[in-house]
RNA sequence: AUAGCGUAUCGGUCUAUCGCGGAGUAUGGGAAGAAAAAUCAUCGGUUUUAAUCCCCUACGACGAGGAAAGUCCGGGCAGCAUAGAGCACCACAGCGGUUAAUGACCGUCAGGCAGCAAUGUUUGGUCACUGGUACAGAGACGAGUCGCCUAUGGGCGGGUGAAACGACUACACUGUGGGCUGCAAUUCCAAGUAUACCAAUGUCAGAGCGCUGCUCGCGUAAGUUGGAGGGUAGGAAGCAAUAGAAGGCCGUAGCAAUACGCACCUCAAGAUUAAUGAUAGACACCGUUUUUUUCGGCACAGAACCCGGCUUAUAGAUACGCUAUUUUU
RNA sequence: GGUGCCAUCGUCUAUCGGUUAGGACAAGAGAUUUUCAUUCUCUAAAGCGGGGUUCGAUUCCCCGUGGCACUA
């Protein structure tokens, strides 16, 4: 099972992203919404961000992105068995810091969910 | 012992599993292939060696703070004529010293405020010229009201007010310093587009530009400005051991900030939709409890070219010096 | 990352260190009107938080909080 993250699996593009937010559709896996486009190439590109609206201290936004960072990560299998790629977006919603365990929880949710939705 | 003040230091550790960034290493794999040699044979092909470059794979030292924060100051560095002149403008201001430099720091003098004290905090150039000092008051710098005295020149007192010929103050003056803009500076590479359209202005009697408000001066020389549009928004250097205004320790000088010397020791993050993490367990510390167990807690906070200060946030721990109170000798 | 600016009644704003902090809209009360609107009169309502300078601070200085703009 291939556990890994580098970064092309990252979405980075500025193109890409813009498009992505105009066009793709998007569902709430409390505390994330997910915003998902079904693309062509490989690999699925991924963007994880806490917003600084919610979380004024720096400390607080990069704790919440390696936590759903680590959640997607170590559950992004349930996706990767299909032959279809997406351009993901997590974005976190809620005002209170989460324990990793809740946030897991809300990622294997929003995976599965993906992985039937598209068929 | 308790309470406090000052200065300085530290601000968790280990194990297992999985992951991220990463200078570099590899007789690993792949692609291109200068040059040389050999050969076929004719101006090219093939083979061998293979500098170099790119990608993948494996290994991989090391990997956030005392404030990384605020951006309040100063400097390095970069560009702008060679960084120029004058005015304007801005900052600072007891006295002496330190520093690369500062509005920072150290010593010290005087006043105000807080504290029993140790101590903390804050203010501090000048009034010759020019301007200002509300209300009240006769009068706010021009003089002169009421009462008393009087040699009729004036003197003393009352009252108003923060202040009444003695002043305070900046918009005034003196001294010192400051050229301006900032790493999104600046330089290079790649890709792409519109040298098209409209208006204004200008070509040596010179517009505009050269990052300073005005004037000058210097350089450059055919475009420039506005409108309405078109394209791009990728990479590298700057930028991370070629370390230095570095820190510690020791010695000397000094009350101190600090300087000088230097055997020794320490200091190796470098992302760019943005790495430095997650989970589980153990230990240490703190609280609760008579004790063990159990349970709970474990601060403030995340680099973005780099340094020196200041300010603000901060659970707790330690060292040294000092002050007050109490007790004992 | 860097640079600059702002904060005043419920809202938009004015201000020479000396105020009863002014104006407009909105709100409330009254008058006019058969009633409503218009119009007129009146009322209440504010200096972002904490220090300092000063006889006196919304104004000057320092620290903090929140917001906005510019810059490849």
């Amino acid at each position: 099972m291939n556990v890994t993250f580098p970064k092309s699996e990252k979405l980075c593009s500025d193109i890409a992203i813009d498009t992505l937010y105009k066009t793709g559709k998007k569902f709430v896996a409390w505390p994330m919404r997910v915003t998902y486009l079904p693309i062509t190439d490989a690999p699925t590109q991924v963007l994880i961000w806490a917003p600084k609206s919610l979380f004024k201290h720096a400390v607080d936004r990069n704790h919440m992105r390696r936590l759903m960072r680590e959640a997607y990560r170590l559950n992004k299998h349930i996706l990767c068995t299909e032959n279809k790629y997406y351009h993901l977006a997590f974005n976190y919603i809620d005002k209170q810091t989460q324990d990793f365990h809740v946030i897991e929880k809300a990622m294997k949710k929003a995976l599965q969910r993906l992985a039937t939705l598209e068929e």
